[in-house]
DNA sequence: TCGCCGTCATTGCGCTTGCAATGATCGCCC
DNA sequence: GGGCGATCATTGCAAGCGCAATGACGGCGA
């Protein structure tokens, strides 16, 4: 083998093993304790931040492709933590919003995602955390 | 909604949501010139890397679960860019081994990899990008 | 040498995924 | 006002996925 391929010093490589070990490794907090996945966190997160939103919404905003989101938002509706109308004034669109219970799984959840968010960030220097969020904000195309 | 959680500043979904563009856009250069899939992307770099590796190999160098990189090298095998033999030593084990083929898709393969990083990491001014490697070093617990 | 436990690769199975097609509804222009 | 292209959510389908079970094999102790 001439000048082999060094994967493990890849970029993509790197921050695609590093997002699923992270991902993974946050799902085993929440997983125990309630059921579901990573597209049905990420429904519920948006919806504890936004009022009524649409699938449309959800597919924008929280990175998920149109079909997951709407699958994951009818899981978590006959769960009964997401409600489910036509909205208002364009029958198009459905208006999701949380449940009662759905409100009170997410006041257990985001200390739970808080705490998690900071165990992993005390593996930086504090000196490197905000350059480093700045990169990722950077490399992600949002500055 | 009292104190809605902000998906897009959790560190886990900025890293997934990163994570997941890079890939896809990587995958899209070599997808429209080859067919193949993150998966067998993956094994084929190990496999220009390392000289006749074993699944097993693949599975904990390449972050591949066991069963998806046994499918990706068969995939790989009948498109005739691998060769999988018994080991000689341990008749458990299999050889993999890239052809001619494969050998001629790396080439091709690994340029362009080293083009995308460049360009992906031109996103970052040049004193950040030592750093920035160094702390997803220390995030993936390699250091 | 035999038996037993551990390791390896593959595969069966149910589930999820992504993509394209569908049906419903809207906005707009004629 | 009526029709037409665009947008929204859902769903069918084939492909891929993870997990557990399977079968093949090696190593080691008695």
């Amino acid at each position: 083998m001439p000048d082999g391929f060094e994967l493990d010093r890849f970029m993509p490589y790197r921050l695609s093993v590093l997002a699923a070990r992270v991902s993974r490794d946050f799902a085993a907090r929440y997983r125990e304790r309630f059921g579901f996945s990573n597209a049905e966190w990420r429904v519920l997160a948006h919806l504890s931040a936004s009022g009524a939103v649409s699938v449309r919404d959800i597919h924008l905003r929280a990175d998920l492709e149109k079909s997951k989101a709407s699958r994951a938002a009818a899981r978590l509706q006959s769960a009964g933590l997401v409600e489910k109308r036509a909205d208002a004034e364009d029958r198009r669109l459905v208006a999701l919003t949380l449940t009662a219970a759905g409100r009170a799984a997410m006041a257990e959840l985001i200390p739970l995602a808080h705490a998690y968010e900071a165990e992993l960030m005390a593996e930086l220097p504090p000196e490197d955390r905000a350059p480093f969020e700045r990169m990722i904000a950077r490399l992600t195309g949002e500055a």
